[in-house]
RNA sequence: GGGCUCAUAGCUCAGUUGGUUAGAGCGCACCCCUGAUAAGGGUGAGGUCACCGGUUCGAAUCCAGUUGGGCCCA
């Protein structure tokens, strides 16, 4: 019975496709309890890797171990489909035709502002164009995919499983950002988006490579304008003073970022008072020409909020604000804020209310707004802004200043941070924020404990979520402007028409039908009364897509057959999901429907190589889990998911693979031999069970009810750990050791045989059953084996065989366990103490050994109620037990060998068999009398 | 740089609220069996609990720091 599992395996997986698995197993499970485990989806533009993998076992040991506590388990697996990845994947298959380019797309008229959204007739082909490949990749992964879970030995709805793509759930994408809408969640603001201006689109982190670039780096002073608490002690003459490497975002500040914890210091020089950072007074000055200073007062950051000043410029307030990622590296601990230039600024804006002012159009030209600077390039403009500074004597020093700066992969130009208009949902508004972090920390179980800090960290910190990408792989945002005002229309009978639209044609339709296609006859912005629209041409943030799982599938709109109760009981994925898919869940949950998603969250840790470093390609430490399945079986593989501690990195390579092969066979022989022992084995309960027998039925209840126990805390290793052992130790080195004069000598219908046997096979279906939801093809193809009416179809709609807590407990404090307990400690020392005397005694084995013990009255007495098991359990011939002064002795057996047991027992006798004398002992002389061989004795 | 986190034998893991000599399995070494045999059994050697301080009668365990991994952000 060789393993050989990666011919086996596949076998077995085509009996249970056959035999519809999953839902023989749901019919089974009918009206119990549900269990949910909601699966997050995959992205679908590759093959799975060992983290994936890992990340499904585990859902399946879930899934199946709660399937074998009884509950009702459905698993609808999904799969992520929208989204950049897939596009570029797309792109780059599809380089050489320039008409798919992005930048080209852009160009033709694909812009982000409304006053851009008329698409052109050739421009909505070309984007279908590129959304069908898109298409077809997601749909040719997902199936590589699914195909490759199934391979692992996963069970769930494979069939139909989630995809984000389908028009259905596109649809429902749609009404859950509906939802949103009515709940009054969503709104239309500006946000700092990387920006190329020269291809007049914004860019994605993955299309920015950086690259040296050199800026020009001013230091400006800006003029106190007022103190309304007197925290400086004086306000004559006093200005700040910034350092920045972008002169053109001059016109667009707004305030100067202090550090709330670091100390600042005003300082007199050279004419003047300059409230800078202490640590970089010295440095700054220096690179101002201010000569040496006078400090005339230090004071906290945090104190300095109230301040406004000057900007050089216009003149305008530009607050003193808080932030704590002012750095005492570089400038002068003061930092230039724009909001609508930067992402920290932005956030800063945000906080301290001010506006997101963007003075830069999509050309990188200046504004109405930037005044005097209308017009200019922005790099124009950084020269101007330089001379003008210098002109109202603002400037104090500029510099070149090397740095390694943004630009687009695609034109390798320098690339600006732009605000432009963006959709959100809103963490503050209708006090979500403070509900979800209450749902985190007071209804939601995480395991481990300590993610909760990490998703309620996140969550407390969290800025408004933006959801609009300007891209083409997605699910259209469904907004439609008035024609003439661009003012958005926010009415969910619009929002409904598109729905309605995607449902049947897909989310193609949007970009390919009119507004006046989509909506109501009839249909007046129920603002301004316009009857002409035109389209929102971004899509949604793919997090939208997959935040929206719980409504999507669990709410039945999609798939009434995936219907669930919501919350779903557990989320499983890695710990980066807490940014992700806990943390947009949570969102959407929360904003539609009061609650968190999840009853229960898990969450594993990531793949790491032997010496604990990141997989990665380039360092040739990959393991792949398709090619383990191949080569060692899916079954190694899952038996290494569940002896690493999760929670945490876990550890893999090919010797630690190996080791689980090793380890697993281990299980497996112990099954083999289980099994071996029950040829002829006759379904009937013996009247009488031998006490070792009972002991080993004991001890696997109590393993059972250790193993239940971990499986419900989520503690696989627990369960393999413990299995292992008892295998190795219980069954194997003592048990199956024990019973075997019983199993080779004893007559099949004797008693003490039928007891044997009655024992194993209680101990082998318990153990076959335990191991069933990770070692799930071996688990099936021993049950298959082992002798038993009632045998079901799988192994995988049994129940685990768990004893109540009180019938554990009496076990567990019961004499039977107690006696075996002492007798074991006295057997390993006297194996010790055996393995120092046959080395001088030059004897090999014990089995033609006599074990002399001689111990207390107390003892003795228990060694003997033993009676002469004790030489099997000792694994000896004999064992003379006496009262006396502690000692163990061996010697040779005097007797002869009994040539049926190879015993050498005081009972043995020579006995005449077919004409010739043999030496049997009583017991065999008996049997081969029950057989017709030889006259009782 | 910030948030969270991890570090116990060669490997994978246990180590409850701080309490004798830090455990298990695998691997390894030596020995045995050959009626579990691409199996099985016995014995044994392996650890300054990452490092450095501190708290304590007592620290793998609590605290601070350092180093090195990991995830997420900047």
């Amino acid at each position: 019975m060789k393993a050989d599992l990666a011919t086996r395996e596949p076998a077995i997986q085509a009996r249970w496709d056959s035999g519809e698995i999953y839902h023989r197993i749901m019919e089974a499970r009918q009206g119990q309890p549900t269990f949910l485990l909601h699966d997050g989806p995959p992205y679908t533009n590759s093959p799975i890797h060992l983290g994936t993998a890992m990340n499904k076992m585990l859902k399946d040991f879930v899934v199946k171990s709660r399937t074998m506590m009884g509950f009702r388990t459905p698993y609808v697996p999904g799969f992520d489909n929208h989204g950049l990845p897939i596009e570029q994947a797309v792109l780059t298959a599809w380089a050489d035709e320039v008409k798919a380019d992005p930048v080209k797309l852009k160009e033709l008229g694909f812009q982000e502002k409304p006053s851009d959204v008329a698409l052109n007739h050739r421009l909505k082909e070309e984007i279908v164009e590129l959304r069908t490949r898109c298409r077809a990749h997601a749909e040719r992964y997902l199936d590589v995919q699914r195909d490759q879970f199934k391979r692992l030995g996963v069970f769930g709805l494979w069939e139909k499983p989630y995809t984000t793509m389908s028009f259905k759930y596109e649809a429902e994408i749609v009404r859950v950002f509906k939802r949103l809408v009515q709940a009054d969640q969503v709104y239309r603001g500006l946000r700092p988006v990387l920006w190329s201006p020269t291809s007049r689109t914004a860019l994605a982190d993955t299309e920015i490579v950086y690259a040296e670039h050199t800026s020009k780096a001013i230091y400006v002073r800006f003029a106190l304008k007022s103190d309304p608490e007197a925290v400086l002690c004086t306000n004559e003459n006093v200005f700040t003073i910034i350092w920045t490497t972008t002169p053109w975002t001059i016109p667009a500040n707004l305030a100067c970022a202090f550090h709330p914890e670091l100390t600042y210091v005003l300082v007199e020089a050279s004419g003047a008072r300059y409230l800078i950072l202490e640590e970089l007074m010295e440095k700054v000055l220096a690179a101002c020409n201010l000569g040496s200073g006078e400090v005339l007062q230090q004071v906290r950051g945090e104190e300095l909020e109230k301040l406004v000043f000057a900007h050089p410029v216009f003149g305008r307030d530009s607050r003193a604000v808080l932030a704590d990622y002012v750095t005492t590296e570089d400038g002068t601990g003061v930092v230039h804020t724009a909001p609508g230039h930067g992402r920290e600024d932005f956030i800063t804006g945000l906080k301290y209310n001010l506006d997101i002012l963007c003075p830069v159009d999509e050309r990188g030209m200046l504004t109405a707004e930037a005044g005097e600077f209308e017009g200019l390039f922005y790099k124009q403009c950084d020269k101007v802004v330089v001379e003008r500074l210098q002109e109202l004597g603002a400037l104090l020093t500029v510099s070149d200043y090397v740095h390694q700066y943004p630009h687009a992969e695609r034109d390798g130009q320098p690339v600006i941070f732009r605000a432009t208009h963006q959709w959100f949902v809103s963490i503050d508004a209708n006090d979500l924020r403070e509900r979800m972090v209450d749902a985190i920390y007071n209804k939601v179980t995480w395991h481990p404990g300590n993610s909760v800090h990490r998703i309620g960290k996140m969550i407390e910190n969290r800025p408004d979520w933006c959801i609009s990408r300007q891209r083409p792989w997605g699910v259209g945002l469904p907004i439609f402007y008035g024609k003439e005002s661009g003012v958005p229309v926010m009415d969910p009978v619009a929002i409904e028409a598109v729905a309605k639209l995607v449902e049947t044609e897909g989310s193609d339709a949007w970009f390919l039908r009119s507004p006046e296609e989509i909506l109501p006859a009839g249909y007046k912005h129920p603002q301004t009364e316009e009857t002409e629209f035109i389209k929102e041409v971004d899509v949604f943030d793919v997090w939208f897509d997959s935040g929206s799982t719980h409504l999507c599938v669990l709410e039945g709109n999609v798939e009434p057959a995936w219907k669930a109760e919501l919350p779903a009981d557990l989320y499983l994925e890695g710990s980066d999901q807490h940014r992700g898919w806990f943390n947009t869940s949570l969102v959407i949950g929360m904003g539609t429907r009061g609650e968190a998603p999840y009853k229960q969250v898990v969450t594993h840790g990531f793949v790491v190589d032997e010496n604990n470093e990141k997989m990665s390609k380039r360092k040739g430490n990959v393991i792949d889990p398709v090619e383990v399945s191949n080569k060692l079986g899916a079954d190694i593989l899952r038996y290494w998911c569940a002896s690493v501690d999760y929670p945490n990195d876990v550890p893999c390579g090919e010797n630690i693979l190996k080791q689980c092969g090793e380890n697993y066979r281990t299980i497996r022989n112990t099954f083999r031999f289980l099994l071996g022992n029950l040829k002829g084995f006759v379904e009937k309960e013996p009247d009488a069970i031998y006490e070792l027998d009972q002991w080993v039925m004991e001890q696997t209840d109590l393993l059972v009810a250790d193993c239940v126990d971990a499986y419900s805390r989520y503690d696989f290793t627990k369960v393999l750990t413990s299995v292992h052992n008892f295998c190795s130790n219980e069954i194997s080195k003592f048990y199956l050791d024990s019973i075997k004069d019983r199993m080779y000598c004893d007559l099949p219908e004797w008693a003490s045989r039928r007891s044997g046997q009655w024992a194993c096979r209680y101990v082998l279906i318990a153990l076959v059953k335990l191991v069933a939801p990770i070692l799930v093809h071996t688990a099936e193809e021993v049950y298959q084996l082992i002798p038993m009416v009632g045998r079901l179809e799988s192994v995988h709609l049994e129940t685990f065989d768990s004893k109540g807590i009180e019938r554990v407990e009496e076990i567990a404090g019961g004499s039977v366990q107690e006696r075996f307990a002492r007798m074991l400690g006295i057997r390993s020392q006297v194996f010790a103490q055996f393995e120092q005397w046959k080395s001088q005694a030059n004897v090999k084995d014990s089995q033609g050994v006599i074990t002399t013990i001689s111990t207390s009255e107390d003892e003795a007495e228990f060694l003997k109620s033993f009676a002469e098991d004790i030489a099997n359990y000792f694994k000896m011939s004999w064992v003379e037990i006496q009262v006396g002064e502690p000692s163990v002795s061996f010697a040779p057996s005097p007797f002869m060998e009994c040539s049926r047991s190879r015993l050498r027992r005081p009972d043995v006798a020579e006995v005449s068999v077919n004409g010739s004398a043999l030496p049997l002992s009583k017991r065999d002389q008996r049997a081969l009398a029950e057989l017709g061989l030889v006259n009782q004795a």
